[in-house]
DNA sequence: CTGAAAGCGCTTACAG
DNA sequence: CTGAAAGCGCTTACAG
């Protein structure tokens, strides 16, 4: 149902390998050929077959995305404008979701992007030298998001600053009670990769900055999900020191704080304070304050960081801003602001407290 | 870098056919054979070049899915459950995004997919017949999500009926004055695809059931997406008569209403009740009543069906469930519940109206 | 059960 | 500027 491209140079009266130089506007071919071989391909529906192409090539045309989970605004986010800029450039792309240690290894220890894709973007994945070596050695260009790795292109986020730049949000708001919310790896695997660590950092550096101790009951780690941010803070509110405020790794784990915290009958930011990371588009819906770090711009900078190094360039490294982004859940602490506010502030110093 | 069958014949002390037969458990090798080879092949990381394999069989164990945005949970979900019954039947996922009405001519109007899938999962898309003869053309198995076509498998839900059932929730509180705000289409494409609108007949339909007449300015229609849900929201607001509840077509459109009503100073429930429509999993952040429509056993019903029919089987057509999730954002109006609650109720008649 | 050889549909030196 | 031919690395009748 689908021509050759011998079907084409008889209909334009050349050879195929004219076919194949005109088709791919290779210098060489009379103007006045190249047109009548085109217009032979438009009549039947001409397309090289991928298969003889790449086979003849070596190239393959396409790029592989892996990604820890598919089924998260992030990860959505970041295909989906990756994705485009990879088409743009002419590339096909492959989906890779490594939900599992398991899914990891048999993706890694296996040869399978060899002759599949001419490069591949990982995203928020921190690559083993193994592992690295393995694509390298399957002919692979390669570019991390939320990752940097020697011979790798990469964009990254200073984590740590910001992290400790949430974290300077609450303290100026004259918090000192202080949670951490993060993101736990599953099964000791390294699929949340490294950024929720250096957000961790952030935060503990910043309470060091501002003279506060840490305290390891403050610190909670919990799946990546509304479900983990609830459970996470659950705990939060049974500790024997209750925080007055918390910086929580991702959105989605601060919709679930959120949740609890409603349900606890705490009020936000009245009673409790939160701050999220990534600016998660329904950010805007609850008033989550939170860190942007331009999620979409670095899908499409991942995505021509590694167009340059297939393209035979140097493969660059990429750090970009984070930002904060101040909405409806983070006020004083009540206690504070009882002090600090009019003296016909409608918070009396004897409401209950909640916490 | 990489091994070829060669390289593995001449270690294994074999030709290259039986190479071939032994890695792909073909009968007629013997047992000892094929571990020799197995074993030739393990040692050297072979496996098989695909652009050679795909010449030679014709078949590429790859499949396409296509969706018309990628950063939406809807679509992250269903990619995300159909890629993993995908990859363990053995194939590859190519990911398209048709955002616009130019992007779906420019992947219909060329063959594309022919020598890189063996077969297609559309989803949200009503593919025409055109498009649908472009892919048999190109010698493609079709599998649908969300609409029906002859020829191509299916897996969707009752719309009319899960529009009309959610739209009968809100009559059975109480509620008359009910809005629609559903999926506006892009430059009048089907890129949102047919359930939206089949969601307003079963509104329609459930209002004339209940005696009840149409309102045009009750029917809103937006983008699908926060700010949409928001807009739509907005223009109710400003209506003659303005309803008392409101059945969205996709919670992320509800998610914008309820951001809408919570600025306008409405209280939900108490001022406004609101159904979505997917189940998303945010709607336990904010409570959100809605239409649930098991999203994920979707995308593995669209994946199963699709390989039945690469296997040679029959097009299966899939109707599955949706059903009521009752939250937070419903009740009875507030002018019955007044009139029909205890008499200590604590909204008095003459609390101030917001609408 | 195993091997030699043709063929899948392109691309690309090499000649002219 | 154009063409004949080899080659990319598999698979699969066809013989044996």
């Amino acid at each position: 149902m689908v021509a050759s491209v011998e079907l084409v140079a008889e209909r334009a009266g050349v050879s195929v390998s004219t076919v194949s130089r005109a088709l791919r506007s290779i210098p060489g071919v009379s103007a006045a050929t190249r047109k009548r071989v085109q217009r032979a391909a438009d009549e039947l529906g001409y397309s090289a077959s991928p298969a003889a192409s790449r086979l003849a090539t070596g190239r393959t045309m396409t790029v592989g995305i892996v990604v820890p989970v598919l089924a998260k605004w992030f990860f959505g986010k970041v295909i989906g404008q990756a994705t485009y800029a990879l088409r743009e450039a002419g590339f096909d792309v492959l989906l890779y979701e490594l939900a599992t240690a398991g899914q990891r290894q048999r993706f890694f220890g296996t040869v399978h992007l060899h002759g599949r894709t001419d490069g591949v973007i990982i995203v928020a994945l921190q690559p083993s030298r193994e592992e690295l070596e393995s694509l390298a050695s399957q002919g692979q260009a390669v570019a991390l998001l939320g990752a940097q790795a020697q011979g790798a292109g990469s964009v990254s986020v200073d984590n740590v600053g910001a992290g400790r730049a949430a974290v300077r949000h609450l303290l100026n708001l004259g918090h000192e009670q202080i949670a951490f919310i993060g993101i736990r790896d599953e099964e000791g695997s390294t699929l949340g990769g490294v950024p929720p660590l250096e957000r961790l950092v952030g935060y503990r550096e910043a309470l060091a900055e501002a003279g506060l101790t840490l305290d390891d009951a403050f610190e909670q780690f919990d799946e990546n999900s509304v479900a983990g941010g609830a459970a996470a803070m659950s705990r939060l509110l049974v500790a024997g020191r209750p925080p007055t405020a918390a910086f929580v790794a991702s959105d989605e784990m601060a919709f679930g704080v959120l949740k609890v915290l409603r349900q606890a009958g705490l009020e936000v930011p009245r009673d409790f304070s939160v701050v999220g990371f990534d600016n998660h588009e329904l950010c805007d819906v609850v008033g989550l304050t939170t860190m942007d770090h331009e999620v979409a711009e670095q899908g499409q900078d991942v995505a021509r960081i590694l167009l340059e190094i297939m393209q035979g360039g140097q493969a660059a490294n990429l750090a970009r801003p984070a930002r904060l982004v101040v909405r409806e859940t983070t006020a004083p602490p009540r206690a504070l602001r009882t002090a600090t506010t009019a003296p016909d502030s409608q918070h009396s110093a004897g409401h209950p407290g909640n916490l």
